[in-house]
DNA sequence: CGAAAATTTGACATGACTCAACTGGAGTGG
DNA sequence: CCACTCCAGTTGAGTCATGTCAAATTTTCG
């Protein structure tokens, strides 16, 4: 159960001894959610921040207009929750919720800050997953900005191969911020070309 | 010169000793740099991170068809560079230039690595940095996906007043991923509405 | 002052949206 | 096992926001 967080620690090159593994797991609890069970809610306060072991969430919000948008995918190895929401306590303008059944290590801020005061080691980790977030943020920004709609799609493709497989197409459409009938549009113009 | 950076530090609640504070300045090198000047070009290895302490600077993308997209604004008391190329030591495919006159507190990866060994209590405030930046590349990723090119110039109006009167237009147009001409159109549309 | 850059305006093109209808598969209950 | 519903996906027609191209006007600054 815990080898996947620990592996993950491992590889941002933060060794931690048997105790601070202890620590760190008398920190986390971990829980299951069925498929369509939200992790959090809208108008909530993110009370826990959460890494996934099994299974796949999504992070949308839903506009005035009532449409729904959603920023991230993320699968097994990912943390998910509302980093804003959670850092301040106030409600969040988010909603994370499970496409398929998952399971989850979680910790609550008040964990969160305990393990940092006795495990100041983990401030690197987190430094170092942050940076890797910010840089793939600057790259969809950048792909947003100066990007088609199929452009975009093809890049999704390449980029995350395995969430094509795992969730519908309109969920993707709303990922690419484009309609359901855009996105089939899209589709069967680049099968048209062949590939 | 120091003050911006320093109280910077202690806003995030990391103290510092004397002792402390005569490492990182050792670690950082102060450099101005002119208006019009590249801070970093495409192509190149980002060699350091900067703490703008005077001026104004854009980071942007060339596309393949030759437009620019500015990915953000940094003013004084923000950080500049390109994390990944930074990171990593591979070439940027950002350029980074002033649109004023300049001055930074810059460090390599080298110092930067030595402040967090010698100063472990930085990796909280680069933690905490990037956690904000990240709860605000998040916002504007959803306001990309769910609004209009005259909401998000609504928008970025009443989130950086200072740096609309600072910048010319075409280059707001840029950083909120519509043309000038079609800026120019929003623009004259609001003022009809009386405001 | 004069050249270069920024902004505005007009005419037209187009990518993506909306609304609506249709197709096809997955599940459900009689 | 069939009829029924539900949902995802597709397709068509018309609309709208924004882009493109071109030219005129205003501002900036050496």
């Amino acid at each position: 159960m815990w080898d996947l967080l620990l592996e993950n620690i491992k590889r941002r090159d933060v060794h931690l001894s048997p105790d601070e593994i202890g620590v760190l797991q008398s920190l986390f609890t971990h829980k299951k959610f069925r498929k369509h069970q939200y992790i959090l809610q809208e108008g909530e306060v993110s009370t826990h921040d959460n890494f996934i072991i099994k299974g796949l969430c999504r992070t949308y919000r839903v506009d005035e207009k009532g449409q729904e948008h959603i920023l991230r995918f993320t699968p097994e190895e990912w943390w998910t929750g509302d980093l804003a929401s959670f850092l301040s306590g106030k409600p969040s303008i988010y909603n994370v919720d499970c496409l398929e059944d998952t399971e989850v290590l979680r910790t609550s801020s008040a964990d969160l800050e305990k393990l940092f005061e006795s495990v100041p080691k983990m401030n690197k980790y987190f430094r170092l997953l942050y940076q890797k977030s910010i840089i793939s943020y600057n790259l969809r920004l950048a792909s947003n900005l100066s990007k088609s709609a199929s452009e975009r799609y093809e890049e999704f493709i390449q980029r995350y191969p395995d969430i094509l497989q795992r969730v519908p197409n309109h969920q993707i459409a709303s990922y690419l911020g484009i309609t359901p009938q855009s996105l089939s549009r899209i589709r069967s113009q680049s099968q048209e070309k062949g590939r």
